[in-house]
DNA sequence: TATGTGGTAGAAAGCGCTTTCAATCCTAAT
DNA sequence: ATTAGGATTGAAAGCGCTTTCTACCACATA
């Protein structure tokens, strides 16, 4: 607060402070956690040195006494997927309110790092978010003996009683087979997503499934990236279709985008529809029919859901969030000349 | 490894594993760091026991006992802008090289909320990297006194000697400028960023330098966000620019929607640029002329700053990183209509 | 046999904080 | 004036680990 600025080196603990103050490091503790009584000149004096010292209680002593790291981690397979940063602030959002800390993770998609990341970090935080972990079934299975809770977003094994909290893929992508049958769309093309993707499962089923409908559907695998969709654009019309089904938004745009450099009109020649709808899908041209998956939301509840199994020990599994079907401009009635 | 499989309440400790194996707790501790001199087989014996155990050694007590954390937090104003999930790749990938974690912090763009997270983190972790934070100088300043090294991305204060590095946003919007007067453009409206962003500044102050080479401009405070784009391009053209230069992409994008929904022609009636370049402007339609400012090496020359900074405590200002204009289609010769 | 030496293991002292438990103080009632 | 009892405070233990320092052992040298 004044000219005796503190040095960073020269290490201010609770000691210091209960010196300066002629207190004894109990009550310096009392009087910062808020919470005991201590008398009031006391503690105004003790608040008084803690700032003139500039004194900021070490996180690992504190962690280290109570048993606790108010931090939680939340691994991702890709941050730079505009789906990822939206259900981290969902997250981050509650968190913050419960005073924890977040730790982020990319994986990068890959099976075997999600895995050692969840061991690094599973001694840093008192539990665990996953984000549509790719681990396999062994392994996925084994999350639940842990150190530390953990909930899962976005997938679900049969079988394996790990909390989690879901967006309704089936449906969604069932209802985006509708709208497309509706249409007159009867043979489409399904770029798949990332292999390891419960999602992609999930949205594989329903269009499979919409085959009794009259939808006949190729499937090809592909990813979960704008690149993916770019690259796979030419296998997709192999078979002729009249609709693209992708994985998510990002795959949709790599395809409008390959498909334009061909010359090939969206929704004129050909309809395509994502998955997700993250923020751009209504500020691009065509503007993106796709599937709204509520991303805060999905991230307020997997936060709530892992407070409750920290806090309870119980392992709740919250309902299926739903997900919304949005048209805009990428669909459009089949193209009969093809 | 067997069926005797650990409870998570049945707190394993060191103390547990050396009793296991029959060794004292100064002989776990080292075995299990690596470093030191042990006899094989007691080793082998511990290795055996703790992977047995399923031990995990405490983060918080290895923290205070070393004076650690082994962690850095990272702030960014917005983490669902493309730009910063791409920068914070960058630094991860670095950090974990070293066995570092990050903590990410999302401050909204509030520069109080900004401070307070600087507050919370800096016990939490050995150092902080900011990006574009948006805080007042006076507080800025005082990062340098704070607990931990800090090291600022993209913005400098003059006089303030805290460790930086900057993408050169001055000679890449010179840059633009240039390419907008070849273009024929003599009257461009400035989309501005957000309060607080240094970035902003300094793409003002080049487009207010090309004045002298016959870029009139007016300048209008807009944001950072798409929303803020489309918000704001009525009165961008209000003054009948042939050109309105964003202070990001995502402003580009609102801008280009709302022109489209006017029947507005991009670039045919309107030239717009962007800054960043992230991965969608060059999957959109228009693709977007704007400026490449490169988010991994950003991030992996921020942390090797931090780094330097924690390790020899030594304060060093990376030299600046050039950015790239890439002209896309977004970008024409002047409407002389207009 | 006596002495020195390198290599290993354990005891114990912290790291900075929280929290229990016992001691002390003050107030008010007898 | 005395004392019970509530309100505060401080001493000290302990959170789980690292690391110094001492002790020990086996072997080699004199």
């Amino acid at each position: 607060m004044n000219a005796k600025a503190v040095k960073r080196d020269a290490k201010v603990t609770i000691h210091t402070v209960a010196n300066q103050a002629n207190v004894s490091i109990a009550t310096v503790s009392r009087v910062l956690s808020g919470s005991s009584t201590v008398r009031k000149d006391l503690a105004i004096r003790v608040i008084a040195v803690a700032a003139e010292l500039n004194y900021v209680p070490s996180a690992s002593a504190q962690n280290l006494a109570i048993g606790k790291t108010l931090t939680v981690g939340v691994i991702v397979p890709d941050l730079s997927n505009p789906y990822f940063p939206r259900v981290i602030k969902g997250i981050e959002k509650k968190a913050k309110e419960s005073n924890y800390t977040t730790i982020i993770a990319d994986s990068e998609g890959d099976a075997t790092s999600e895995l050692s990341i969840v061991n690094k970090l599973s001694s840093k935080v008192d539990g665990l978010i996953l984000i549509s972990p790719r681990m396999n079934m062994m392994d996925f299975k084994n999350l639940e003996n842990s150190k530390v809770p953990v909930v899962v977003l976005n997938r679900i094994d049969s079988g394996v009683g790990i909390s989690n909290v879901c967006v309704d893929n089936f449906s969604a992508m069932s209802e985006l087979c509708g709208l497309l049958l509706t249409l007159g769309h009867k043979k489409v093309s399904y770029l798949n997503g990332p292999e390891g993707s419960w999602q992609r499962e999930e949205r594989k089923k329903a269009i499979l499934n919409s085959e009794k409908y009259g939808l006949e559907s190729v499937i090809i695998d592909a990813g979960g990236t704008i690149q993916s969709g770019y690259e796979n654009f030419e296998s997709a019309i192999e078979s002729k279709p009249t609709a693209i089904i992708c994985f998510n938004d990002l795959v949709a745009y790599g395809v409008i985008t390959r498909a334009k450099e061909l010359g090939i009109r969206i929704p004129q020649d050909l309809s395509v529809t994502g998955f997700d709808d993250i923020e751009f899908a209504q500020y691009t041209s065509p503007t993106l029919t796709t599937i709204q998956s509520p991303q805060g939301p999905l991230g307020n509840i997997g936060w709530e859901t892992l407070f409750d199994k920290m806090q309870r020990g119980i392992s709740v599994t919250a309902p299926t969030i739903k997900a919304t079907m949005i048209v805009r401009e990428s669909t459009g009635p089949a193209n009969s000349q093809e």
